[in-house]
DNA sequence: ATCTATTGTGTCATATTTATACAATAAACT
DNA sequence: AGTTTATTGTATAAATATGACACAATAGAT
């Protein structure tokens, strides 16, 4: 059978790994005004967490992240950064309800051995990274011990894993934080966008309105915007100019900072 | 011997604790006009390293962290955030000269049992926290493999161990950024202080020259200093006021933040 | 009494930010 | 075809912040 194959090929790969270490990777992605985080669910029991995994022996901590970003949404070289590493000794039992859920589970079904079993549930520090993605260009893809892999919006997130939870809240932080002086808004936008839906994803984020015009001046103050043709919406109004940024200038914005804030 | 004694004890110690991960401490403290760093001796052979040390086994990081601070200085309870995770894989040989040069001390000498030197010498991800402290309040203490324990000025900093010197840069930019949206500067300094020894921390801090006048302006407009008797430095010239900072008002402006620049 | 270096404060010219106004316009409605 | 509607691009006045500099006050040296 190839899962149970897979399955033993999986645990045996283990051992090529560090064994006190993990990454956790919060993917954020922007659909429908809303921000959202490509998520995984668990197979054999209901419990989603972050795209996660561990860090191979002859392995950077960067590539691993790397590594498991691509392996999720099977994008490469886009925006992920470390933020965070988190060593308290609960992590694994902060949220309780889904931790013995969990536990009760898998020790029952004997999915995995015992040795395996160890080597899972020991103490674990997990780094943080956090990637901004365009969600068009992923396609979302469940690791081994997940049957799902999907985005979901922020302002719904279902019951998570360990402290998952925590680490979400804190990428949450540093991308508000870093969003005053890095110009990092625009990976998250399809090429072309109104500056309509830059607005909208920068309220998502900052989580308050924006004065209209006044975003509009700042932006364009950043000389990183390329104005491109109109875009006919449809609707019964002025139609908007899109707009795509300037890589160049970005990259020269992301090593120097804006030095703005809202 | 006592040497020998508590090297077998520290020896056995090391169990207690996580295998794979370090903590290391970038301890900024301010003297002479200088940002200082306080950085330990080895025993044996002449290089420098931050103070580090090991994670217990049912030890918080953060605890660990704080831990080292309080076993190298005397101080509990001052300003100290974790800051980066240090993971590569070369990160052990990245100071070629300095780690040959320890390997074949080591080696050659037969301090530590063979164990201990695998244990020691193994892949290591380390995690950064930096501590802002008053440095005439600390009291250096070197641990067990150093003999030296001393505060060593930015500009005149040795061969450092490993990636110590990227872990330091590091540090600095964490510092940089931080100062301009946290108060944290107040933390380097005795709790009187004139405004000019406030603006000379700073010039330190960003290593560039700030107006007079303006800096005053700007210091004063936080709303965060309290105004006590003059100085009379002795000088000719007209005497300073002294200041010290306001406790709740610097609290409330660490959690949200004051936003301004230079 | 005069001089010197530094301090506290003020001011002026420039940016930047905030709040608001308004004409332009794509499409719906009459 | 003319009118209406919602949204867009741009302008502007007032409030606020910043950078450069001026100047009187003053502790101690001369």
């Amino acid at each position: 059978m190839t899962e149970k194959k897979s399955l033993l090929q999986w645990e045996l790969s283990i051992a090529d790994h560090l064994p006190g270490n993990s990454i956790d990777c919060v993917i954020f992605g922007y659909k429908n005004q809303e921000l959202q985080l490509l998520l995984l669910h668990w197979k054999h029991h209901d419990t989603w967490s972050l795209p996660g995994g561990f860090i191979g022996i002859n392995e950077d901590m960067d590539e691993a992240a790397n590594r498991i970003l691509l392996e999720r949404t099977g994008l490469d070289s886009v925006f992920l950064n470390q933020f965070y590493t988190f060593g308290g000794t609960k992590r694994s039992k902060m949220n309780e309800a889904a931790y013995t859920k969990r536990m009760e589970f898998l020790t029952k079904s004997k999915i995995y051995s015992s040795k395996t079993m160890e080597w899972l549930t020991k103490r674990f520090i997990t780094t943080g990274y956090f990637a901004l993605v365009d969600h068009e260009k992923t396609t979302p893809k469940p690791d081994f011990l997940s049957d799902k892999c999907d985005w979901i919006a922020l302002h719904s997130l279902p019951e998570l894993l360990m402290d998952h939870g925590e680490i979400i809240q804190k990428a949450l932080e540093h991308l508000r934080v870093r969003l005053n002086y890095l110009p990092i808004g625009f990976s998250l936008l399809p090429k072309k966008f109104t500056m309509q839906d830059l607005q909208k994803l920068y309220e998502a984020i900052l989580q308050r309105p924006l004065e209209r015009s006044n975003f509009q001046r700042k932006m364009l103050k950043l000389d990183i915007l390329t104005r491109h043709e109109k875009q006919m919406t449809g609707a019964a109004n002025k139609a908007p100019f899109l707009y795509s940024f300037n890589k160049e200038r970005y990259e020269l914005l992301l090593r120097k900072g804006i030095g703005f804030s809202f």
